[in-house]
DNA sequence: TTGGTTTAATGGTCAGACCAAATATATTTC
DNA sequence: GAAATATATTTGGTCTGACCATTAAACCAA
C-alpha cells in the first residue's frame, strides 16, 4: 500500500506570516526597521485587517516583530532572542511535566563544559562580571537571595563561553533550578561550601585552565545534585 | 533617585491568552480536551471574536492549542512538544546569524555527554532503534542521504538518553549541522571513517560502558569538527 | 454495503467602524 | 523666546456583524 502525505492547505494569514518571516530572516527587512502599518499591509497583501493582524501576532509571538503603538510607532522587525528560546523551553518543561531530576541531569551535563569553554574563551570584559558575581555570592546573607546570586554566577560563566547557543540553552534551563527548592537548601554551611567551590572554579577559569575548571565544576555540580535531588524528586512547576 | 518599572498594560487578548494558558498548564483544561468554540469564548470572555482569535492564535503559536476545522472539530489543548523548542532555537540561530563554528562547538560539547547518558539510561526499546540507525548508515551510498542518516543516528543516541530536555536541545541544534556542507563532506573514505567510529561508539553504548562511549564520541566529534570547520566558517543559513 | 447529498458545526475571512495611546504640531502663556 | 498646554494625526487595539470554507454527521439512494 502506498503512502500519501497529509494534505494541508496554508491559511492566508499563515502565508503572509511566512512571507514576512522570510524577509526578516534574510535581511530584506532589516532588524529594527518598521514594517508597513496594518492598513498598508492590508492594501499590499489583499487580505483583511483581521488576517493581517493574525499574521503579525504570530510573528510577534515568535519574537520576530515587536509592537509599539501611537503615532510614528508601529511594528518593527526584531531578532528572536534567547528569552524566546527560554520561554519555549519553559513551556515544554511545564507542559511535559518534566521531573526535576531531568533538569538536574541536563544541567549536570552542561555545566562542566561551560566552565571549560569559559576558561578558553573569556575575554577582559568577562573578568569583572565574573568577579562581581562571585562577590555578590559572598556578600549575600538571605537564603533566597543567595539562590538568585548563585544562578547569576552560573549564568555569568555561561556568558563567558561566548557561545550564543549554549548561553541561550543555559538561560533557558537554569531558572528551573531555582524555584523548586527554596526550602531545605541554602543553610549556612551549604552556602559556605558553595562559595568555596565557586571560588576555586572561578580561579581555574580566570587562569584559563580549562581542564581544572571542568573537573571542579563537575565535582561541584555532582555534589549539588546529590544534595538537592532527594528534596524535590517530583514534578517541576517552574 | 528611585527606579520605576516601566508600566505596561496588558492587552485584552493577552489577558485571555494568559488565562487559558494557565488553565492548560495546570491541567484544568486537560491535554486533548476541546476548548469552547470561538463563539462561546466570545460570550464567556466578553471580548470580540477578533480578540478571542488573536489570543488563540498566540496559544497555537506556542504549541498549547491545536486547531482543526469543521463540524465536531475545533481547538484542543495540546502539549508544547520538543519541536516547538527546536523551532524557536532555530529562529534564534537564524536570526542571530550564529556562525557555523558556534553550532559545531555546541554539538561538540553536548554529544559526548549524550553518548555517556545513552549508555547509562537506554532500555530495550532503544536497542533496535540504534541498530537500525547504524545499519542505515552502513547501507547508504549517496552522499546526501548519508548525511541525513548520520544525523538520524545521532538523534537516536540523544533519544536513548531519555532526557527530554537534552533531546529537545539536540533536535534543535542538529539540523544546523546538516545544511551547510553537503558539498565537500562525505567522500567515500570519510564515510568509512564515520561508520567505523559510529560502530565503536554504539558498541560501547550497548555495553553500558559510559566512559568509553564518552571518550569515543569525543574523539569522533573532534575529528568531525576539524574536518568540517574549515569548509564552512561563515554564516549559517539553516 | 457503497457512494452521493444534505445539514449543521466549526474555524477562516472580510468590511467598516470606533477606541486608546503616543507623538508631532500648533497654540497659549509667561 | 521658552515653557507649558491644547489639538491634530498616526498607529495599533477592539467591536460588530456578516459571509465563506471545511469537515463530520445524518440521511438517502443505488
Amino acid at each position: 500500500m502506498f503512502k500519501l502525505e497529509e494534505i494541508r492547505v496554508e491559511k492566508r494569514y499563515e502565508a503572509l506570516a511566512e512571507q514576512l518571516r522570510e524577509k526578516i530572516l534574510n535581511g530584506e527587512i532589516a532588524i529594527g526597521e518598521f514594517l508597513p502599518n496594518e492598513r498598508e499591509l492590508v492594501e499590499r497583501s489583499g487580505l483583511s485587517r483581521g488576517s493581517v493582524r493574525e499574521a503579525l501576532r504570530v510573528l510577534e509571538t515568535q519574537g520576530l516583530v515587536s509592537t509599539t503603538i501611537g503615532r510614528n510607532n508601529g511594528r518593527r522587525a526584531s531578532q528572536p532572542d534567547a528569552n524566546m528560546v527560554s520561554d519555549s523551553l519553559k513551556l515544554f518543561i511545564r507542559g511535559s511535566q518534566v521531573r526535576f531530576p531531568v533538569v538536574l541531569e541536563a544541567v549536570e551535563t552542561l555545566e562542566p563544559n561551560l566552565a571549560s569553554l569559559a576558561a578558553q574563551h573569556h575575554d577582559d570584559t568577562d573578568i569583572p562580571i565574573l568577579s562581581n558575581a562571585l562577590e555578590t555570592l559572598r556578600a549575600t546573607t538571605s537564603a533566597k537571595r543567595f539562590l538568585i546570586a548563585n544562578t547569576a554566577w552560573h549564568c555569568a560563566i555561561a556568558r563567558a563561553t561566548h557561545n550564543q547557543i549554549l548561553i541561550a540553552i543555559y538561560d533557558a534551563v537554569s531558572p528551573g533550578l531555582l524555584e523548586p527548592h527554596v526550602k531545605g537548601f541554602a543553610s549556612k554551611s551549604v552556602r559556605a561550601d558553595v562559595i568555596r567551590a565557586a571560588s576555586r572554579i572561578e580561579k581555574a577559569i580566570l587562569a584559563r585552565d580549562a581542564e581544572t575548571a571542568h573537573s571542579r565544576m563537575q565535582r561541584h555540580v555532582k555534589a549539588y545534585r546529590e544534595l538537592v535531588e532527594p528534596l524535590a524528586p517530583e514534578i517541576i512547576t517552574f
